[in-house]
DNA sequence: TTACTTTTGCAACAGTGTTGCATATAGACA
DNA sequence: TGTCTATATGCAACACTGTTGCAAAAGTAA
């Protein structure tokens, strides 16, 4: 199977239309293999509309292609889901971690601990680490 | 002691020039006891100018007065910090819950859990659970 | 009171995110 | 394959938070 038709599969299966923009930002996302935000799209894309990369980061999201890396920075990061990802099913347990210098965020293996807090409805939570990365460190 | 003289103590000890926008402000924060942004400010004080509000949280933040509450929402939220807190010492372990409903951002008294990554250097955590807050779940 | 330092108010700008709308295109179906 | 319809794209424009520069005002210490 070639690697277009491999990504057009995934779009597919996530009730995507297929077009160049998606192929090529998603293919981007699995040869990179790393967290990447509008900003690195603009980068890499420089003939295509900041818009339409916008909008393309967003349908991903909402049909469980990516998910939204929450950030205090103001630069909004996307990683990809596990395959098990949906529009209907799309939840993520893992923590993050943010590199000083480096500045990239990784998506960790190692998913958040339960905490409870008597009295409150706990639904969601989200655990950035942040530090020197493996690369940076080695 | 009245209130606008502890207010005042405060901010000497924490080497901060007593102005009338920050005695306002610092009041605000210690009579609603809850965390605030920028706009809660601009709300409260409508008066006031937009950036002198801002460089009050700044430098209320930097003296170790109030912490800074990392929030993806682009709204960056503020709580006090513990009279143990200085421009020297000023850090904090413990977790936040945002509250789907009321909007609110509490912090909470438990801390983060040490979380250790082999390879990693982990400096920092940030943990924010969300849901329904327990006056809004009563 | 004076002299020095910091803060304030105003204007202006930077960056990200977001929407509206006309046009182009993908996918479905005859 | 050609036609139709829903969706995606490109462009312009806007909303909003955060941020800086600078002159005037105010705080602090001598
Ligand atoms: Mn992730
Ligand atoms: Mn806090
Ligand atoms: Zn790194
Ligand atoms: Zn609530």
């Amino acid at each position: 199977m070639t690697r277009y038709s491999e990504i057009k599969k995934i779009l597919k299966s996530h009730k995507l239309r297929v077009t160049d923009g998606r192929v090529d930002t998603l293919e981007f996302f699995l040869r990179q293999a790393k967290t990447l935000s509008l900003k690195d799209l603009e980068k890499e894309f420089k003939n295509s509309d900041r818009v339409t990369l916008y909008r393309t980061l967003s349908s991903f999201t909402e049909h469980g292609v990516l998910h939204k890396i929450p950030d205090d920075s103001g630069h909004a990061t996307y990683g990809l889901c596990h395959d098990t990802c949906s529009s209907e099913d799309h939840s993520h347990d893992h923590m993050h971690f943010k590199c000083n210098e480096c500045g990239t965020i990784e998506c960790l293996e190692q998913n958040i601990p339960v905490v409870k807090i008597p009295g409150y409805h706990v639904k969601e939570a989200n655990l950035i680490l942040k530090g020197i990365c493996k690369t940076c460190a080695a």
